[in-house]
DNA sequence: ATGTATGCAAAACATTTGCACCTGG
DNA sequence: CCAGGTGCAAATGTTTTGCATACAT
């Protein structure tokens, strides 16, 4: 039952946010975008707002409910061009970026995309975290969160 | 010499174009936003359209002068939270979407993030090419796109 | 009843585009 | 000179926010 979800996450039972469980675990599509679930809601005669749609599954996301991937994007930073591929470490507290090449991930995503017949055209791969220097400013403040 | 790189790929050589190089070759910061990029120049006492840097950018990335990364995003889609863990292969012809976690492709991430120090929040890795499907309908000709 | 949620319209953002003017070769 | 490039302002597309109204508990 899709309500307990709800309330055992500490949020109402509304129409809206059942309707959007729903969808989302009937729905063939396994992954639906904000307006994909705000179309379908329409098409089935169930009036809901966009807005309503983006805070709904935003809660939802920080609940652990849902996941949200981000497919395509807005804000891009460039680099020059200098003929070596790399990825990318990010540090969500302070913005460090630091590039490295792994060549057993490289290997191991070749290989995927030969199991499942894909021609890979590009690839990114992002790791999100938190870097050595901002972890000690933090633990310091804020009681430790360790990890 | 910037002007030559930039004739080199077929442009002309113009003064936004060869400010936008010259301060991606001599700045600091090795990733920039447009945005990053037009103010340092308005900083530097150089007038340009944001509108322009965009342009600039992008065609600087078509001809393989810079790279660009999409940290940030827009369009989200979002699928239900299974509670296990997974990475996409995505079709950019057909937008099919498999998902496949690679145990090998974790560890080496967690070993890399040790090595920089960092402790992983989140990870995205992404393999963007063509499928099967699409393959073979592209080989065939242009028109006639099933599915 | 009352604190939350909702819906709408408007704002926010990054990015793109239309168009008249300017400029490099 | 003239195709191509630029700057501005307006448009785009996704997501967020302000606010008055409606609803769950």
């Amino acid at each position: 039952m899709e309500s307990q979800d709800i309330k055992k996450v500490g949020l109402k039972v509304t129409l809206p946010r059942l309707r959007i469980l729903q969808l989302l675990e009937n729905s063939k599509q396994r992954h639906m975008s904000a307006e994909d679930v705000y179309k379908a809601l329409l098409d089935t005669g169930k009036d809901v707002g966009l807005a309503t749609v983006y805070r709904v599954l935003t809660q939802f996301e920080t609940a652990g409910l849902v996941i949200r991937h981000r497919f395509e994007y807005t804000l891009s930073v460039f680099e020059l061009n200098e003929g070596r591929h790399h990825d990318h470490l990010l540090c969500v507290k302070c913005g460090r970026i630091i590039e490295f090449v792994d060549e057993v991930i490289e290997e191991r995503q070749r290989a995927i995309a030969q199991r499942y017949g894909f021609k890979i055209t590009e690839h990114c791969l992002y790791l999100y975290g938190i870097c050595i220097k901002c972890a000690e400013t933090d633990s310091q403040s804020i009681g430790n969160g360790s990890l």
